[in-house]
DNA sequence: GCAGAGCGGAACGATCCGTTCCAGTGCTAG
DNA sequence: CTAGCACTGGAACGGATCGTTCCGCTCTGC
């Protein structure tokens, strides 16, 4: 989806001008556990390098979900490490942020397409919904895009995800559960409405989250009944973040 | 509900300490008309410092409520005036943010004594919310918060509100159409959702967020169902903002 | 034992922003 | 008619913040 993703480590030598390290990270998860996708383990320096590109990388995370407009000193602190250890892997912040968005826009295509497997029309929807709520991917990605320029592939992927997420729909209204006014579009402003539920605690708010996201499912089950005021937005209203760079 | 507005303007004579200007302002609303209060409309100099008055508290609405870190700059040309017209009536941004913060405040109460006029219990409920919606304090008293000290007059604002939605909401449920799990302190969280529904142009995005309320609405009146997960939010989950200051 | 990959963190330079200051303008009192 | 001054626009100031660079140290890998 993202293609080849570089090599290893920036080089030494030459430039680094995209997308450089991070061993195909898997995307941190709400949940903090994982235990190591099996790193070769080496001992040493070399090790701690390694580590630390997963560290950042989560940290980073953690920090911009907090503050998006968190400075790149409050990311090294929190990954324990200091600025120089970030700066040898990502040649500039916008480089982070770009990384972080597009990883994050890698999780919501996987989760859609997770989501597709359902049998069930409807429980598709929802479950995708449900999926992309937890992975706290939308924040992230909302709060993020227009502070970098987004590369084509960005553009591209975005493109990707919401064909998928328009299919989603699509099934959802066959299976005549979804009510008729609601329509692909509708989602991306939705999503960004159970974004918005923070309270200080992390974990409190990804269950707040749910649930306000359940009730909204509730409001999309309601099939009988007024229509919702106003068109719909429309893509353009929406996409205006990715602008610069198609 | 405010207390004594202080004298008419600033004094030329001795430090001004709280809440300075603003001739009884009431509250710019979405509808950006509005045909004058009847001002004496004095003519020349004078004149303008009046217009000033309430020109400037409006545009720093605008602009705050679209960028609530914005400079005190962005309101002065907003507003079409220069900076020192601003510091003439408030001593500092802070004072700035406080009033604006305030008038929301005041706003939402009387919202909520509107709304509760209504006979039908139900009614009462969706029509505060849609009000409170409509007249986008939300995102303003949300989104400032926080960003300075409160004074005792508001953190008593802020309680006296608490109790009238909860009041609303006791009302709903008695109605019996309103869904047994949904608690006074969900309409925080409820309204801060439909605040983060932006688009670039202000009226589509009071359009949208009416949307997306009534979405959430017909959620509310799903009485047959599962219930919502998780614990509802509690007070001391959503109050951090007001804390320092009782 | 040595070359250098990798690192921590201080220092730098640019930017931004709140606030102050001052010279100009045109009412208004006398 | 004119002197005084309330009021204003906007330049300038000083402090804070932040992205980025740089330097000296550590410890690995050969």
């Amino acid at each position: 989806m993202v293609k080849s993703k570089a090599t290893k480590r920036a080089r030494p030598d030459g430039p680094v001008l995209t997308r450089p390290a991070a061993p195909t990270v898997t995307l941190a998860l709400p949940d903090p556990a994982g235990p190591a996708v099996t790193e070769p383990a080496r001992a040493g320096r070399r090790a701690q390098a390694a580590r630390n590109d997963r560290t950042i990388l989560e940290a980073a995370r953690t920090v911009f979900l907090e503050d998006p407009k968190a400075p790149v000193s409050a990311v090294a602190k929190a990954a324990g490490v200091g600025i120089s250890a970030l700066y040898r892997r990502w040649p500039a912040k916008e480089d982070l942020l770009r990384q972080l968005c597009s990883d994050g826009l890698d999780r919501f295509i996987a989760e859609a397409e997770t989501a597709a497997l359902a049998a069930d029309d409807w429980v598709a929807l929802t479950d995708f919904l449900r999926r992309v709520v937890a992975a706290d991917v939308h924040s992230l990605t909302v709060h993020l895009a227009g502070t970098f320029a987004p590369t084509p592939e960005m553009s591209q992927a975005a493109i990707h995800a919401n064909e998928l997420a328009t299919a989603l729909v699509r099934r959802a209204h066959k299976s005549g559960r979804l009510r008729r006014d609601f329509v692909a579009e509708d989602l991306t402003l939705l999503l960004e409405g159970c974004a918005a539920v923070r309270v200080p605690d992390p974990r409190r708010t990804a269950v707040l989250r749910q649930r306000y996201l359940e009730l909204q499912l509730d409001g999309l089950a309601t099939v009988n009944g007024p229509e919702l005021p106003g068109p719909p937005p429309s893509g353009s209203e929406l996409n205006w973040r990715w602008a610069s760079a198609g």
